[in-house]
DNA sequence: TCCCAGGCTCTCT
DNA sequence: AGAGAGCATGGG
């Protein structure tokens, strides 16, 4: 792990390798994080909201106490894997090692559960500009108002909304499903910290009983929002890829970190296509 | 305008 | 078990 510096409500990253703020914000896996025209990252999540920036090969971030990382943040940028060593470990496969060099930046994010579970259910079939669109709208309509932004909505608030009351956020025929995975969680019937130490097959299964939530969303929630690794979220893009380049198999050498291969593949091939 | 989007549910074989 | 239509909405 990189030495880090606390001042003030500052922390410094050191010397921080494999750790891009723009691979890592928008590449796909989280909706709230915007970019300043100055290189300076803003978003909010655990209902804290800092700003983040690259600064001599460090990594800064501002509005954060040495608690708040150490408790929060450490865990949510996923600060204590080596993604180099993952990077190596993908080197058997050619194509799996250029995508993974081309997006050696992305960290997968360890969002909060919930949230991961309500985005991926927004996320199907529909565009990530639109995606970032709803979810804005519901957190500004549902969430807590913050000094600087809106926390993303408790499952307690959404519960107790039908999805008429959704209507604002324009999710379409997703707000019924927002509504019942709220209503699951709020109501105990799925308890999402659990999941996060429950098998991925056995946190799965749970999941998918959610109503519009199937194999990929529930991948999704698995692998952004309780650190399951090995979930491997087969998208559209990704099913191509697959085909394209790998002869349809997830390659042997991600065994362990699926997740990880699949988010490099997913940011490669998007790139590529631009 | 038209196609499609980090899919899923429902129905029909 | 597998295939296909339908779904709300709007970005490009």
């Amino acid at each position: 792990m990189n030495d880090v510096f606390f001042e003030k409500d500052k922390v410094y990253i050191k010397n921080a390798k494999n750790f891009s703020l723009a691979q890592t914000l928008d590449c796909g896996q989280a909706f709230r994080w915007k970019a300043g025209g100055d290189g300076v990252w803003s978003g909010i999540a655990g209902g804290k909201y800092i700003e983040l920036k690259e600064q001599n090969g460090d990594i800064v971030i501002s509005g954060a106490s040495k608690r708040d990382f150490e408790e929060f943040w450490f865990d949510y940028f996923d600060l204590g894997r080596d993604y180099a060593a993952v990077i190596k470990q993908f080197s058997a496969d050619k194509t799996l090692f250029a995508a993974a060099n081309a997006s050696s930046g992305i960290r997968i994010l360890r969002q909060e559960p919930f949230e991961a579970l309500c985005s991926f259910i927004i996320s199907q079939n529909n565009n990530i500009p639109r995606i970032k669109g709803i979810i804005e709208r519901l957190c500004e309509n549902f969430g807590e108002k913050k000094e600087k932004a809106y926390a993303f909505p408790e499952a307690e608030v959404l519960a107790r909304l039908t999805p008429d009351d959704l209507a604002p956020i324009r999710s379409g025929f997703r707000a019924k499903y927002i509504i019942d995975a709220a209503r699951r969680v709020a109501g105990g019937e799925i308890d999402l910290n659990s999941l996060c130490k429950l098998g991925y097959d056995e946190a799965r299964e749970i999941l998918l009983k959610i109503k519009g939530v199937g194999p990929k969303v529930a991948d999704c929630a698995l692998l952004y929002g309780c650190g399951h690794i090995e979930a491997f979220p087969k998208d559209v893009w990704i099913k191509r890829a697959l085909s394209d380049y790998f002869g349809g198999e997830i390659p042997a050498c991600a065994k362990g970190a699926a997740g990880i291969a699949q988010q490099y593949i997913f940011y490669y091939i998007r790139e590529k296509s631009k």
